[in-house]
DNA sequence: ATAAATATGTCAACCGGTTGACATATTTAT
DNA sequence: ATAAATATGTCAACCGGTTGACATATTTAT
């Protein structure tokens, strides 16, 4: 047997196909004994409405696409969970798309998105050079991430976060502050930890370098500096493999060695509390995202495209 | 101007609307030079297929619909991320829907997804009672969780996990062994690792006593339990909490106090590598769970309801 | 030279809904 | 008593594709 349609619903209870559909969409007058025998062969049937004609004639999916390079980590996990929760407060679907970092993957995801009809995009993966991007008239929003022009940008203070915590180092004693952050041609915001790094260093006239994760960058970083006394790591992870290899090699965090992340996502902070970090307003850069572009799939014209820019917070744990 | 159409690409080209759909689809006979040309007019029309419409005549999305409490969690973080690569390798979307532990909430999840003609489900909710599973027709694998008879389950070797925490913690030296974990009532398969660890307790004449996650229960586990020598955490987060709480009261950490967790999620071995844990092999459980969905999508009659258990490992940390 | 294969077209029905126009009957308000 | 509001129906077009039947023209194989 066939999946119920919206005629086997009318034949059961006796009306016409409009009433049903007036029944559904709360459209013209109802009768209420008309009504509930709608609802009544609806429940017997087991009908649900199928949402695929009626997007079909509306033009209207209420689908959002998400594309990030993965949901298992910290950062992703936790801002993914909030895209999802308030998309869905607003009776909006999402479809996870995790780009992995790949390129063609990401490509492949926006044909995707676009062939089945989501009403807006919502990105923050890793490659440049897409020009679908450039091209695309959808409602888009980049998370932590310039896609085109045209596509408003909601993100955190990297800068100010990135003055945060080497001014934090500093202000703890540190001397030899060493920096790592993701390839520089990656050309993420994360690049404005590692500038106001540099720039905040070059100021107070300390010597400065930043070491991007490449190979055993770790090792390195701490073979060539023996005098190392500080880290700043452009994210949480990396912090806690900072604070592992220096307790392999017998340095005493915070003792010896002062550590600071970025990000403070709830899981990192569940797992590791004791590290100090910079922590991104995840769940309100989520909250921004969605209105963004809730206002582009709204507004019929003239989305003002207005780049928003949260505040960051300094959370002293025990490696600083 | 709106979004090209089959038609507007047929006219572009100077051919036919089949000929377009023939190119589209790979069907009958199509001349080289006519295939550049359709392939030329999509490109300066921008065009993509609309796969709404074609969804609804061909019956199926090729969408599956993923159910679980959150993102934001190393374990279901990472399973969710597997998940949905293996569905994109096969050419399937993933739909993300939260439950947040719901139980409306996950009911209106299953009626949207039924609404969307999803091709199936992969569900790991936390929520019984809920008919829909019963009723519904649709392929559905549960994964780590019953969710009515006739929907096959993917989950790893709880019990045989229990045992190996247990007699882990026994081996190393453990007296007064404890155990946490979540409500009983929520009829999880991890009550089998309650089980196990209450049955091999038991079996080694040794007091045993279950924690479950309410309130204050790590201060009162500690409180009540002077001569608490050994923790079994159902859960890595929660075995960070009880080093952490541990910590405070001035307790070492494997010395006067030994503690497993369980999951070994990626994301929680990065962050708290020195955890001895039971790792569950989260990327196989996934690789199954959607091979079992797609047995069931495309087996017309009769798939064979097999549940999978998969081995789990124990992982030696530096806290026991 | 002829049949088969290849290439393309026209046409109409269909997927499962929505919507507007119009008709008709009944109920409610003044 | 009469107009307006309420309740329901019929009908046809539409959303943007797919598909099968059939026709016709050209190319290829024997």
């Amino acid at each position: 047997m066939d999946k119920p349609k919206l005629a086997d619903v009318a034949e059961r209870a006796g009306v016409s196909l409009t009433t049903v559909s007036r029944v559904l969409n709360n459209r013209g007058y109802i009768g209420d004994k008309t009504r509930k025998k709608v609802h009544a062969a609806m429940k017997e049937l087991n009908y649900y409405p199928n949402e695929i004609a009626r997007s079909l004639f509306i033009k209207k999916t209420y689908i959002v696409g998400v594309i990030f390079p993965t949901t298992n980590n910290p950062f992703y996990g936790q801002l993914i969970y909030h895209l999802e929760n308030f998309c869905e407060a607003l009776g909006y679907k999402v479809l996870l798309c995790n780009s992995g970092g790949r390129e063609d993957k990401e490509r492949a995801y926006l044909e995707m998105l676009q062939s089945h009809q989501v009403d807006g995009i919502i990105a923050g993966a890793h490659n440049r050079g897409i020009d679908i991007y450039q091209r695309s008239k959808m409602p888009i929003v980049g998370v932590d991430r310039y896609l085109a022009d045209h596509i408003p940008i909601v993100s955190s203070d990297n800068y100010r976060g990135g003055v945060m915590a080497t001014e934090h180092l500093i202000d703890r004693g540190c001397k030899h502050v060493l920096h790592i952050n993701g390839q520089l041609s990656l050309e993420t915001p994360a690049n404005l930890r590692r500038n106001a790094y540099e720039e905040t260093m070059k100021q107070k006239k300390m010597p400065y370098q930043t070491y991007e994760t490449v190979g055993d960058y770790i090792s390195r970083m701490f073979d060539e500096n023996p005098k190392i006394d500080g880290v700043f790591a452009s994210d949480d992870l990396i912090a806690a493999r900072v604070i592992r290899e220096a307790n392999k090699r017998g340095m005493r965090v915070p003792e010896n060695l002062k550590v600071i992340g970025y990000d403070g996502a709830d899981m990192t902070r569940m797992l590791l509390p004791e590290l100090t970090t910079i922590k991104q307003p995840i769940k309100e850069m989520a909250e921004e995202a969605v209105r963004l572009l809730m206002n582009q799939i709204n507004e019929v014209e003239n989305p003002t495209v207005a780049n928003i820019t949260l505040p960051v917070q300094l959370i002293q744990g025990k490696t600083t």
